[in-house]
DNA sequence: GTATTGACCGTAG
DNA sequence: TCTACGGCCAATA
């Protein structure tokens, strides 16, 4: 694969199904980079369509709300594909927690 | 070409 | 338990 790491971040994200949830770790683990580049890649590349509201951090908390159009944003579109948003962290986050690593088992 | 930063994570004190 | 620091890759100034 001679992609580059950022379009194997989007790739990834993309993939992400609704109602599920991921890390920046785990892509960034799966893609042998670092969660730096994730997180980097989608504010740098917002003007691309990507899911970028079904990446949180590993607490499962929506630390890049603030990065979108609104800060609401995030939550809301989280809580449109089903997933529960309490004091702007995902419940129950583990269990709609979509590894890469698990779900593509490479 | 060098320095700093960024939506993070893991370990050490 | 909480705080501080390093590591990683790429882009921007």
């Amino acid at each position: 694969m001679k992609e580059r790491k950022f379009e194997d971040i989007y790739d990834v994200v993309k993939l992400i199904p609704e109602g599920r949830v991921t890390t920046y770790g785990a892509i960034a683990r799966y893609l042998g980079s670092s969660p730096r580049l994730v997180g980097w890649a989608l504010n740098s590349r917002t003007d691309i369509l990507i899911p970028a509201h079904r990446v949180v951090n590993r607490n499962g908390l929506l630390t890049g709300k603030m990065h979108f159009a609104t800060a609401t944003l995030m939550q809301e579109l989280l809580e449109q594909e089903g997933i529960k948003i309490e004091n702007d962290k995902v419940v129950d986050f583990q269990r709609k927690l979509w590894d890469p690593e698990i779900e593509l088992k490479l």
